[in-house]
DNA sequence: CCCGTGGCATAAGAAAAGCTCATCCATCAA
DNA sequence: TTGATGGATGAGCTTTTCTTATGCCACGGG
């Protein structure tokens, strides 16, 4: 998890000049001189290797490689700037934050959290579904983040997608996961049956980002290897998504067949939306672990949700 | 749209130092002296006028504040290294690429696209749930990004909402929003009844970052201003998660009631998920736009999906 | 109890990064 | 053609950041 990143000042007037498409207007945003502009940004061209502008006489214009990332560098400004702002308007009304990967969330924790308040009403929660939760390929787990301060209000738990390596935390495991594959009950017993892996080829197979960090690497590929017919389906073709919870959705409009994790898929299968047309299941080591810092592991909020947790993590 | 950020290199010598718990081990992944580290780590006290770590005789510990940051902060630099990384595997392979907000894609866009799909086989999709796509207020909406790039490969449009001011890009208007009060049949008719905005007394308000960045403020509190029942109703008190997504599915389990935006929610009202008690809208300015750079606008891919994408709009 | 060790803080100088100034070049419009 | 606009460039200066060296404090073994 150490992020390999390029000076992130010029990264930011790099943003700043894309939104303007003039390295005048960025200067007089940030308050240095067009000149300086042009150098970061001519300086972070050279460490990327990648042209960001087409320099055309008077003014500028983006490259496609510039533009392509720009939605997910704003993305990452923006998630930095909220994290600022949070230490100031620090979140001392809740009692209880609870930060959790996407899918989990609306797959699982959701469907159960209204049980959670009805018996603990007066627990002021707040739900945060985060993409960083998942350790990359559940492997170099190590690190997250630890807190030990003893006063203060808020208890901020995480749930993460890993391998259960949380030293200096509590960590109570929920449940191991099984990648499977999945798609429309409909579009199985179609006109093109679903029954063998091989059948793939004959259909459309959606990928998304995150099933790829948990696989760590195309997760399609490694479920086709296991099936063994890595030789008959190409894994790499077919639409892209940014979610699983994307992917998902994409599968039960009938558009292809996705990559998912059970049991947070099993009450899509239970309800008919989805179905596992196959009986591989890709095991990763990794699990759903519930994790917190000891000092507020205590806390009667935490220990209450903690029980909650597991228990519904049982049935 | 101008990011009030802190110094980027002490933000990242944070992050790693709260990581390891240790600046020393900070100061060995980043390749820098302990020294450096902890003045790193002092500056951004400094300029925070917060502390971050306790610094217990041996070792150090985080503190609350910082704590409570730190998930988003990791969203942060990971969001910027996948940026980064966009820039090198371009996303060549890819013929369109589609940015939207993520209740835009997962309740409109999401079901509809199977049937794009069908139509266009030959296109490859990728769908990117951005929450940056949100024109906050949709105000100050001017700043979103523009390319001129007239080879390569990739398309990539965008999905908007706000007010429709987009100067230099090709923009077409899909449809208006209004702000709807909705919550599960069942706790409408339950044993508190919803009838009129003064029962919300009686039930959870949910909250979410989404509606509130929508609404340029607490949303909640000016619905209820709106419904004339601001000193009835507390529009602060209740749970709050980082998406509408997780409202809407949090209301849909009967956990109370949430905001939400017509015609996003048609669909769940219409299969009695979900209902809307009252005949209250909120009627932003904002609409949702597909937004391209004029170059790419006459672009096959580009110009069947808008073709495609008004006629579904305008159902 | 005392000293050794580990880990952070601090000060001052060195190195690097970032900025400005002055100037140049290309384009565009009149 | 000419003036105006906007970007590029190089030299030198400023500010930031890093390092080295040293001090301080807490903990733990003898």
């Amino acid at each position: 998890m150490i992020y390999r990143l390029p000076p992130l000042n010029a990264l930011r007037v790099f943003e700043s000049a894309a939104r303007h498409l003039s390295f005048k207007d960025a200067a007089t945003e940030l308050s240095i001189t067009q000149a300086a502009v042009s150098h970061q940004i001519k300086s972070l061209e050279d460490y990327l290797g990648v042209q960001l502008f087409k320099r055309a006489g008077r003014g500028v214009q983006l490259t496609e490689a510039a533009r392509a990332c720009l939605p997910r560098l704003r993305e990452g400004f923006d998630a930095l700037a909220a994290a600022v702002e949070m230490i100031h308007v620090r979140a001392d009304e809740t009692d209880l934050q609870i930060t959790a990967p996407p899918v989990f969330t609306a797959r699982w924790l959701m469907p159960r959290l209204a049980d959670f308040q009805k018996k603990e009403p007066k627990i002021d929660v707040r739900v945060v579904g985060s993409s960083k939760m998942v350790d990359a390929g559940a492997l170099d787990s190590a690190a997250i983040v630890a807190s030990h301060d003893l006063r203060s209000d808020t208890s901020g738990v995480e749930i993460h997608l890993g391998a259960g390596d949380y030293p200096g935390y509590r960590a109570d495991r929920l449940f191991g996961v099984t990648t499977v594959a999945v798609a429309s009950p409909q579009l199985v017993k179609g006109a093109q049956p679903v029954k063998v892996p091989a059948d793939l080829a004959n259909h459309t197979l959606l990928h998304d980002d995150a099933m790829d960090l948990v696989a760590h690497g195309h997760a399609w590929e490694k479920w086709l290897d296991l099936a063994g017919v890595a030789d008959k389906v190409d894994g790499t073709r077919g639409p892209r998504f940014s979610s699983n919870i994307l992917s998902l959705e994409a599968a039960s409009q009938k558009m292809g067949i996705a990559l998912a994790l059970r049991p947070l898929v099993d009450a899509d299968i239970a309800s008919g939306r989805l179905c596992a047309p196959f009986n591989i299941e890709l095991k990763p080591r990794s699990a759903y672990y519930l994790i917190c810092p000891e000092v507020i592991a205590e806390r009667p909020a935490v220990v209450a949700f903690r029980k909650w947790l597991l228990r519904q993590a049982q049935k």
